[in-house]
DNA sequence: TCGAATAGTTCGATGGTCGAAATGCTAACC
DNA sequence: GGTTAGCATTTCGACCATCGAACTATTCGA
C-alpha cells in the first residue's frame, strides 16, 4: 500500500500541487513565476541579514544578468523591493523588501500554515520527527541526482 | 526539532529542489518547462488509456489554445508526441507519446527512483505508511487552499 | 595615474504566450 | 439534403520575458 512507487507518486503530486498554488497566487497578485521566485529568495536573504545583490540573485535563479535587471525593475515598480547602493562598495546593489512584500508573504503563508497545521494535527511528535527525516533525505537525494545530471554531457 | 514550521520549511525546500531538477532536466534535453509539464500530462493520460486532446491539455495547464498548439508543434517536431485525428469525431485530436518520449521518461525517473529507494531504505513499512498519510494530507490541504484562493477576489 | 577587473544596466533580437479571426468538422433543424 | 449553429483546433499579429553583447560606473593593483 505504501511502497516506494506510491511514495514517489505522492511526492510528485505534492510538488505539482504546490506548483499550481504558487502559480495561481502569483498570477492573482500580478506577479510572474520568476518574480515570485525572486521575491522569495530576496526575502529569505533579507530576513537572514545578508541582503542579496542582483548578481547573486541571477546566479541563484539561473537567469542572465539582464533578465535579472528586468525582474528587479518589475518588483521595484510594483513596490515590493528596493535597490540601495552598498555604502562600502558603490558598484554593488543591495536588495531589500519592504512592508508590501512582507504583507504579501504573510498572505501567502498564513492560509498554507493554518491548513497544514490542521492537516497535521493527527500526527504525533514522533511521527513528525520521522517525516522530517524523510523530507530531509528526499531533499538530499534530489539534490544529489540534480548534481549528477548537471555534470554529465547532453544528448542533443 | 520537528515542529510544524520546520515541516513547512522542509516541504518548501523539497518543492524548490524538485523544481530545479525538472528545470535542469528539461533544459538538458532541449525542452522548456511548459513542454516538460505537457509531456508528463500527455504520458499520464496515454498510459491510462484515455489520450488527451489539445483542448483538455490547455485546460489542465491553464494555457491558451494557441499556446497549446505551439507546445504541441514543438513536441511533435522534436519527435516526442504524435497527433492523430480521432476516428469517431474527426474534429478531435488525440495526443500520443512515442518511444522517444517513453525513453525520456525512463531517463527522468530512473535516477530519481534509485536515489529515493536508497534514501528510503532506513524507513520501516510502518513509517512509510505514516509518511504516505502525511503526503496525502498535505496534498489535500494544498489543493483546498488553492481552491479558496481561486474563489476569492483579487486586490489589484 | 592608468589599466584591468567587477557590478550592474541598456540595447537589439529571439521566441513563447496571448486574443481574435480563420479553418475543418459535426449535429440539429427545417 | 441543404443550411445553420456550434465545437475543436490552428493561424495571425502583437506583446513582453529572456538572452548576449556593448556600455557605464566603481574599485583595486602596479
Amino acid at each position: 500500500m505504501a511502497d516506494n512507487s506510491t511514495l514517489v507518486r505522492l511526492l510528485r503530486q505534492l510538488v505539482v500541487e504546490s506548483d499550481h498554488f504558487v502559480g495561481l497566487f502569483g498570477e492573482w497578485h500580478g506577479l510572474h513565476r520568476t518574480d515570485m521566485n525572486a521575491l522569495v529568495l530576496i526575502m529569505d536573504a533579507d530576513r537572514r541579514g545578508t541582503p542579496l545583490s542582483p548578481g547573486r540573485l541571477a546566479g541563484a535563479m539561473h537567469l542572465s544578468a539582464s533578465a535579472t535587471t528586468s525582474v528587479l525593475d518589475r518588483l521595484e515598480s510594483s513596490g515590493h523591493v528596493e535597490r540601495a547602493r552598498s555604502t562600502t562598495d558603490r558598484r554593488k546593489v543591495e536588495l531589500r523588501v519592504n512592508d508590501k512584500a512582507l504583507d504579501l508573504g504573510r498572505r501567502f503563508f498564513a492560509p498554507l500554515n493554518s491548513a497544514y497545521t490542521a492537516a497535521w494535527e493527527a500526527f504525533s511528535d514522533e511521527e513528525k520527527a520521522t517525516i522530517a527525516r524523510f523530507l530531509l533525505a528526499s531533499i538530499e537525494a534530489t539534490a544529489t541526482v540534480r548534481g549528477e545530471i548537471a555534470g554529465s554531457p547532453g544528448d542533443r
